[in-house]
Order: C-alpha cells, then structure tokens, then sequence
DNA sequence: CCTGTTGCCGAATATACTGTTCGGGAACTC
DNA sequence: GAGTTCCCGAACAGTATATTCGGCAACAGG
C-alpha cells in the first residue's frame, strides 16, 4: 500500500481518538479532525465516509489489539475455565481507560457497543458451546451474558463499579456461571413463574 | 397550566413518536415534527432545547404507562416472586412493539436505554434489597442485571430472540436467579479464577 | 363580559457542519 | 526516470440548527 495513503488514515484514526478523548465524540466536527491531523476536507471524503466511518476504522485496531492480548494470555494459561476470555478482556480494557471511558459516551457508545457485542457474542459463544443449558435458547443466553458484561465494563469504566479487573471478573463470575451450569430440571422454581 | 401550552407539548410529543415509527429516530428532522404537529419553530423551541429533548419528554409519558401498568398486575398478584416486576415489563413492552422496535434503533436507542436503565435499576434495587448476595458490591449486581434484561429485551425487540412474554421472562429468570441466590461461600470455584 | 397576560405564528436570519468538485503539484511505485 | 496515484487548497451547494421579533389570537381570572 501507498506509504502517503497508510500515513493520511493512521493520522486522521489517532487525530480522531485524540480528539474524542479530550472533549467527547459528540462534540467532534470532521473539522476539528482535519486540524489536528493535519489533513484537508477533500482528502478525508476520499478515505472515509463519515465521521463514524473513521470511528469504525479506528476499532478494527483496537479490537485487534484486544484479541492479541488475549491469545497472549491465553497461551500464558491465565484464563482457563468458562467465560475464561473475560479476565484477560478486562485487563485489557483497564489499559486504555481514558479511551475507553471517552468512547463509551454518547453515540460512539453505540458504535463500540455494535462492534464489540459481535466479537463478545462470538467468545461467548464459543466458550458455552459444549455445555450449553437444556432448554434456553441460544440467543437469549448470548444477548443474557454479553449485556450482562458490556452493562459491568461499562460500569466499570465510569467508575460506578470499583476494584480490580480480578475483582471485576470474580463479581461477573459469580453472578454469571451459576444461571449458565444450572440443569433444565432446576432452572426455575414455581414462585417465580 | 394553559391550555394551549398542553396542547402544543401534547401535538409536538405525538407527532415525534409517529414520525419516528415511520422513518427512524435518525431520520427525523425537527421541520418533520413541526410539519406533523402543525407547529412553527420558534415554538418548537420555546418548549424544547431540541429534538432529544422532546424524546426525552415523550419518554416521562411511557415510563409513567408503564409503571401504572406495573401496578395494575402488582395489585393482580401477577408478579410474584423475586425480580417479579419482569414479566410485566415484558407485556408492556410487547404491547407497543412498533413502538420500541423504532425506539431502540440509532441514537435514540441511547437515551431509551438511560432513561430505563434507571428505572429499572430501581425495580431491580427495590427486588433484591432483601436478599443480596453477600460479598458482591450492589453496583455490579445491579448493572448485570439490568444489562442482562436490557439486552434480552433488545433482542427480543429485534427478532433475534423469539418467544412469547412469558417464554423470554422464564428464560431470564433461569439465568439470573441462581447467580444471584448464591451464597458467597460457593460463589466460586478456584478453576474459575 | 372585559382586561391584561401569555403563547403562537410567520418570516427572516445568523451560524455551523456536511459532503462534493477540480486542477495543480508533489510523492510514491516499479 | 516515467507514469501513476495521492494530497493540497479553495471554493461551493445543500441542509439543519437555533435565535429573533412584531403582530395577532387565545387564554385565565375577575
């Protein structure tokens, strides 16, 4: 790829999560973009749609950075067990708090939210596969857990919940596991129908 | 309070909901709600610092359905049980479902899910305060319920989760309750650290 | 019914942001 | 070194937001 082409999009990426970060997503015009990146209007239209556009194109790096981490830990043998990803997400997440804690405000929330329930959805996924709840739907039990995560996290980073990610995970753990092991034959007692 | 006050609001409210039913929250303009409601802008904006504001309005109205409708099947001894104020969450809902299939889509979707975040972060409060789990801080509890719920809702919104009210409501129950009726001395196994 | 108050209309206007166009010149690839 | 590709710069139309103000009509209270 053209050198001048990666330079313009990685500036405008890192010049939008700059941004962002300093006075909210919301309140970024493409312009201000462009100033900070050092690049001018016709140029961004060529490389991106929208702002949104931009934002979109910044989390495939993020969400790859993620991913990599986990494989990393993963190898490590530091996240074993169900819903084992999680930790490591966590860890990850607490990295780059002031990031995230910017992007989870306001209509980049959706974005990141979008972006990331798709990858949640799909460790979850893969990590329930084999012991799948008799009876539950697939779905419901996916959208259960990942909100269930993206509500904590979310949480988590605007400072509503505290303690470490080991704690954090612990909370989760404790609040999620026993719903998803549970046999059909228990899962619901006559009070609660 | 005057009367054309009421019905400026009243017209402005309505014509918001309808148009957004029609073409999308995103998609709406405040010059198509004042076409809708037969109001001129400057008035528009005499009640309304803009267009999410209005929602935000609108979103009193229906909370305030919905808790009368709560109350209603409370009094029906239909929500027993502990978290038994979701299943008459989950009628209402379903009752207006073009409604909030519009609703929960793009930037609305945002200020739906802070205003019933609340609320039912108050339900879920009220519910558990009785019994909460020992060792495990109310505010993750409370955001892995709600982000649970509002996510199976979402879903269930969407298509992605099928169901009747009662369906949806049984499976949540099995996946949230015995996260939440567990001690704390159980509340994990060394694996799962 | 009368009177003073209040809200709505209508139109104009400032402002700001989005997205597109195009030619000249520089940087890049091979 | 030749040819392609990209960036710059500036201009531009289009659209939506938000404010202003005088005149007229509807309202509440007595």
């Amino acid at each position: 790829m053209d050198r001048r082409v990666k330079r313009t999009r990685e500036s405008l990426q890192r010049a939008l999560i700059e941004v962002a970060v300093e006075v909210g997503y919301d309140n970024v015009s493409v312009q201000n973009v462009l100033d900070r990146a050092n690049v001018v209007r016709s140029t961004f239209y060529s490389h991106f749609r929208d702002k949104n556009d931009l934002l979109e194109s910044s989390l495939v790096n993020l969400k790859a950075g993620m991913l990599h981490q986990w494989r990393l830990r993963l190898e490590h043998g530091e996240s074993k067990g169900e819903l084992g990803f999680v930790l490591p997400l966590l860890q990850h997440v607490d990295g780059g708090r002031h990031l995230w804690k910017a992007l989870v405000i306001g209509e980049s929330g959706r974005i990141v939210d979008r972006n990331f329930r798709s990858m949640i959805a799909d460790l979850t996924r893969r990590d329930l596969g084999l012991k799948q709840p008799v009876g539950i739907e697939e779905a419901a039990t996916i959208a259960f857990v990942v909100g269930a995560l993206m509500y904590v996290i979310e949480g988590w980073m605007l400072g509503t919940i505290s303690g470490t990610a080991t704690e954090v995970n612990q909370r989760f753990l404790s609040l999620a596991l026993p719903g998803l092991t549970q046999t059909s034959t228990l899962r619901l007692r006559k009070s609660a129908i």
